[in-house]
RNA sequence: GCUUCCGUGGCUCAGUUGGUAGAGCAGUGCAUUCGUAACGCACAGGUCGUCGGUUCAAUCCCGUCCGGAAGCUCCA
């Protein structure tokens, strides 16, 4: 092949490489240990992986070992080639090898389909391809980690080593793809929120966060800036209980969709489940009285805290845990209100996403098979749901089959500075609520009818929400949602007196401000300002005394010199009142 | 829950090829009044996640449980 530059941005070409790279990772494990079997090691995202069934237990120490042999199989420069075997020959093919695995997906692809192999020295790999041409074209990778995985990702299966990796055209972009990972953990919001002291999760409660005073400043102006929003937009606010009893969630379909998820509780023998969602608290609610026609849309907002027994292993920071509040609201409406109130939230949460500077992307989910509920409510919901996000003009990808048993939604994901991404906001469409619950409201032929009822939550869970926000700024939050807003440190401790008007003032324009007048030096008290990634510093000394200002630092621009006392608090209202970034 | 790895003072970590642990930061006291990322000295602080086993002896070996990390599965 000519010399040409391979276009690494192509995402075909990117694919290519890395499978090429996880074949050769699967020649040199053969290499090391022949019985070991080959399962599949398709590309990924940031690379790609291998699943191995083998009795040897891999450890990061045959990660090096590994690559060394991959080493080897690049510079022997072997051709990729391909072949095609009938599927009798396939299968004998695999099987003489003891490829059980092979055996397996080759039995399981269907009739008719070609049965394609590469072959690179004595290597040989079932494989649709395509690939590169020779392993020698494979210039820079590295083995990252080994985990288990299923077979077929099915609990049920047996349990394989994967070994996951990832290769670029050159050793220096590969070193900026781990650079970049580095980049990231530190930006992690677990590391972040103990330094900063945002909030603590002790064994005493795995998955259950506690929220320290600092941590409790931004989930309160995140609440009240929910609040605000949710009044301007016509939403009432109401508070569910968190134990309700077990009829409830019979009736609700909890019980037999959800039931391995819930905590349950006795009082005075009787059985109480705690909530594992607010709906079926927001179902009462509304069942409280009767509806007019006239009184829809009606938007019943709550931050409600959930509890669910998540998985131990899936627990993760504030970004899964077994208790959360979920900014939640049920909008009960007529039939034709339906894409106003949907293309409402959209628009809803694209605000509140943009305030925030974040990147998201839209998927519809549409009918699962395990559904309830008719063809034409489904088609009714489906449409309702694309007409709205077409009319706004957004973008957006189709899961098919993805959606709840009760009904299609979507759902919005978050980018975060890895580039991982969570789902945060969702609208859904409930179609079984409302029958389950046997909600009505009168319409204006006297006659009872059955409102139509949308969830939805913006920032999805508080608690991840906030992880989200503390990774995306690194900690440094927007000033409005900054824990300390300023801190002020004094040179020497002659300058206390001034320093603490300063706070005062400060204190009265309603900022959060720190004083820090200790008798130490002024670099010591600046470099823990720093770590702690306060705001704004403040340096008191004499020159500023003087002239009745303070040095001025801001944690995202740097230095900005000498500002009166007045000016500062000046801005730094401003840049409040307008949640700037 | 499963696989692999991990669990030493508040934090970050060192250490013991088995004979009851050490540093820096933080804390306290003293000294310093010193202009933009860590002044110095001293003191105090852990029985090495839990329970059990092996051993004359375990923090270091084995097992159990609890917790954590990565991945799988699941999901806000």
């Amino acid at each position: 092949m000519a010399k040409e530059k391979l276009n690494f941005e192509d995402a075909q070409i990117r694919s290519n490489y890395r499978h090429t790279t996880s074949h050769i990772l699967a020649e040199a494990v053969k290499n090391i240990w022949p019985d070991a079997k080959l399962a599949i090691g398709p590309s990924i995202e940031n690379g790609f992986y291998y699943d191995f069934d083998m009795e040897h237990k891999l450890s990061d120490q045959d990660l090096l070992k590994i690559m060394k042999e991959m080493k080897k199989i690049t510079q022997a420069n072997h051709k990729l080639e391909r072949f095609e075997l009938p599927r009798e020959e396939a299968i004998k093919f695999m099987a003489d090898r003891n490829e059980d695995y092979k055996v397996e997906l080759i039995n399981d692809l269907p009739e008719g389909e070609i049965i394609s192999f590469y072959q690179q020295g004595d290597f040989v790999d079932l494989c649709a391809g395509p690939h590169m041409d020779s392993t020698g074209q494979i210039k820079a990778f590295k083995l990252m980690s080994v985990a288990g995985a299923y077979w077929r990702g099915d609990e049920h299966n047996k349990m394989l080593q994967r070994i996951y990796g990832t290769s670029f055209p050159t050793q220096e972009e590969l070193d900026a793809y781990i650079a970049k990972l580095e980049e990231a953990k530190k930006r992690d919001h677990r590391k972040i929120g103990k330094e900063m002291d945002l909030f603590a999760i002790f064994e005493e409660g795995p998955g259950f966060p506690f929220f320290m005073p600092k941590g409790m400043v931004i989930r309160n102006e995140l609440e009240n800036f929910w609040r605000e929003e949710h009044k301007k937009r016509g939403y009432d606010e109401i508070k569910t209980p968190l134990i309700l009893n077990e009829q409830l969630w019979k009736t609700s379909g909890h019980w037999d969709h959800y039931k391995d998820n819930m905590y349950f509780t006795k009082i005075d023998d009787q059985d109480y489940a705690i909530k594992p969602m607010n709906c079926p608290g927001s179902m009462l609610a509304y069942k409280r009285k009767m509806y007019s026609y006239r009184d829809f849309p009606m938007r019943m907002g709550e931050l409600g805290q959930v509890h669910r027994h998540e998985l131990s292993g899936a627990l993760h920071g504030l970004m899964r845990v077994r208790t959360f509040t979920q900014d939640d609201a049920h909008i009960f409406m007529l039939p034709e209100q339906i894409t106003d109130e949907i293309i409402g939230v959209v628009n809803f949460i694209d605000d509140v996403y943009k305030m925030f500077g974040f990147k998201y992307h839209i998927e519809l989910s549409t009918r699962p098979d395990d559904s309830m509920g008719t063809d034409e409510e489904w088609n009714m919901a489906e449409s309702a749901l694309k007409t709205a996000i077409e009319q706004v003009g957004a973008e957006y990808v189709v899961n098919e089959g993805d959606g709840a048993f009760y009904g299609p939604k979507l759902d919005f994901h978050l980018e975060d500075s890895i580039g991982r991404t969570w789902q945060c906001g969702t609208i859904q469409l409930d179609m079984q609520m409302p029958q389950r619950f046997d909600l009505t409201y009168i319409g204006s032929d006297n006659e009872k009818h059955r409102p139509i009822m949308i969830h939805r939550v913006i920032f999805g869970s508080i608690e991840r929400f906030i992880g989200i926000l503390t990774e995306h700024f690194a900690g440094k939050f927007p000033l409005w949602l900054a824990p300390v807003q300023v801190k002020l440190l004094t040179v020497a401790e002659t300058f206390s007196d001034y320093a603490k008007e300063v706070a005062e003032k400060c204190e009265e324009a309603g900022l959060r401000v720190e004083l820090d007048i200790r008798n130490e030096k002024i670099g010591y008290k600046l470099r823990e300002a720093r770590n702690e990634r306060v705001s704004y510093i403040g340096i008191i000394g004499e020159r500023e005394v003087e002239a009745k200002a303070l040095s001025v630092r801001s944690s995202k621009v740097g230095e900005l010199g000498e500002l009166s006392v007045d000016d500062f608090v000046a801005k730094l209202v401003e840049e409040i009142k307008t949640k700037a970034l």
